[in-house]
DNA sequence: CTTGACTCTTGCCATAGGTCTAGGGTTTAA
DNA sequence: TTAAACCCTAGACCTATGGCAAGAGTCAAG
């Protein structure tokens, strides 16, 4: 890694953006392959030399996730970013995942009721003949 | 499919137990493969024959899906129906699963909250400048 | 100069639960 | 008899998000 000149730009090999952004090497490339970070130029060995701002971007993938964004639907919040979007389009995104969210809430609060209905029928001594939990998944119509 | 004597026993071949259990006839050999269905005996031809109650199983595993159980859990309940297991270890089972389900509630429900209140934060009219949802991806620390 | 740490690419592995294809045999109805 | 519809196996493929390994090149420190 041989950098001619005075100033020397604030660069990271992948292996210390990896441990600042607190990801893997491996997941830094792979956004790469998926477009989420752009190709950083390279010393004449092909190393990849990154800015701080790559961590900030890394930064702004993971807490994506965290908000149950995927991928995809993060590469367009990145681009709208990038690029200079319409807010509209950002909180449509947002409203979009919103939806989803609270759809799963809804039947994992269904599927919730049912268990513990059948948890509070179910005596739990004895053997499994007559345990309604079993009778009831051999036997509910559809 | 060449069935000698009088009485005919109720078979069903793959695709008529597969269509009566409404999954695909994939599903019914994958469901084997994974041991949740025993194996079948076969025609002289090699042809799996069915009786009806493999329809109740399948049904019975259609079911406990909907519920949240996956696979691996499924061949316990259904170990636990086919051997006569105790009931306190369908309703521990049961409980582990609700617990788990509560606790996914409690994760979308927290993102959920985020979420609202990023989207109300937003105006949803202008240039992505200073829209708070990317702002907040952008520089909210960890 | 050597050693250890770092990086490169390519490509396979993993999960969960199936779905599909290829290439072949069987059964059934016209 | 022949065509359609059915069945068989083995194995590849799919989504989503990376992890891991091999084999080779590079860099920094002692």
């Amino acid at each position: 890694m041989h950098l001619i000149g005075g100033e020397m730009p604030q660069t990271l090999t992948i292996g210390r953006l990896a441990k600042q952004a607190a990801v893997g090497i491996d997941t830094v490339r792979f956004y790469e392959r998926r477009g989420l970070l752009p190709e950083p130029p390279r010393t004449a060995a092909g190393y990849r030399l990154y800015t701080n701002d790559t961590i900030a971007r890394i930064r702004f993938i993971r807490r994506a996730k965290l908000l149950g964004f995927n991928l995809d639907e993060i590469g367009n919040l990145l681009n709208l970013h990038d690029r200079g979007g319409q807010k509209s389009a950002v909180k449509q995104l947002t409203q979009r995942k919103l939806d989803q969210i609270d759809a799963k809430i809804a039947d994992l609060s269904k599927i919730r009721d049912v268990l513990r209905e059948l948890a509070s029928e179910c005596s739990g001594t004895g053997d499994v003949k007559g345990c309604p939990i079993i009778e009831t998944l051999a036997t509910a119509e559809d």
